[in-house]
DNA sequence: GCGACAG
DNA sequence: ATCTTGTCGC
């Protein structure tokens, strides 16, 4: 894959700042690709060792509906943008960008570790990658970055709004019984609740949609150098 | 000023 | 995110 627009990635955190509140206008939150519609889905995934200062992205592509692997692809980047809340993207995105420049099909949908629009200024890490590709994204995150909400009933599949300064913009999503739910946003070309059921419906089993969980296992497993 | 704060 | 082993429970 290719993205369909350039980004300067060499930027201090102001300037960051800056691009954030320019791109946001780009977001699209809007009616998406449906369950049944859907063919090929992409998970992305990041792992940091502290060691050796490295990233390592990775993206696996599956094949829905039966979750088969139908590409998976890795990269090791040096890390150089600090972890900075809210500028997650600009520390993870140029490792994702180059593993995802060898994969060779076109998902129908990309599933990021981290929030969407769910975010100081609506563009968290899976808004920024749908901006940056124009394909629609979901940021799936195990714990929220901002804005306020209710816990969730027991049963997998419910969930509650997530509410930051008068707006909706995401879901806390329960995706299995008995487990801490999900944070979910649209990242770009969604909506809230399409973004949720798109969601529950990629999470079959585990607490994490099946993309992310394999992205995140192969990142590990690459750390690891296994 | 104080507290919060994805990965 | 990472540093780190075993252990309890379905």
């Amino acid at each position: 894959m290719k993205p369909k627009r350039e980004c300067p990635w060499s930027l201090t955190p102001q300037e960051a700042v800056k691009l954030q509140e320019e791109w946001r206008w780009e977001v699209k939150v809007e009616d998406g690709p449906r369950p049944e519609d859907l063919r090929l889905v992409a998970g992305c995934d990041v792992s940091f060792s502290q060691a050796r200062g490295m990233l390592y992205a990775a993206v696996v592509v599956l094949k829905v509906p039966g979750f088969e692997v139908a590409e998976e692809s890795t990269a090791c980047l040096p890390a150089t943008f600090p972890y900075i809340p809210g500028l997650l993207a600009f520390r993870e995105i140029p490792a994702l960008l180059s593993a995802l420049e060898k994969i060779k099909s076109t998902p129908d949908l990309i599933l990021c570790d981290g929030q969407g629009i769910a975010h100081p200024r609506g563009m968290g890490i899976a808004s920024h990658l749908g901006v940056l590709f124009d394909l629609p994204t979901i940021g799936v995150a195990k714990t929220c970055l901002v804005g306020k909400w209710e816990a969730p009933g027991p049963e997998r599949g419910s969930f509650s709004y997530l509410r930051y300064r008068g707006r909706v913009v995401g879901t806390v999503l329960r995706t299995r019984a008995g487990v801490k739910p999900v944070f979910v946003s649209p990242g770009h070309r969604v909506s809230v609740d399409l973004a949720r059921e798109l969601t529950l419906y990629l999470t079959p089993r585990y607490r994490l949609p099946e993309p992310l969980r394999l992205a995140h296992l192969l990142s590990y497993r690459f750390n690891r150098q296994g």
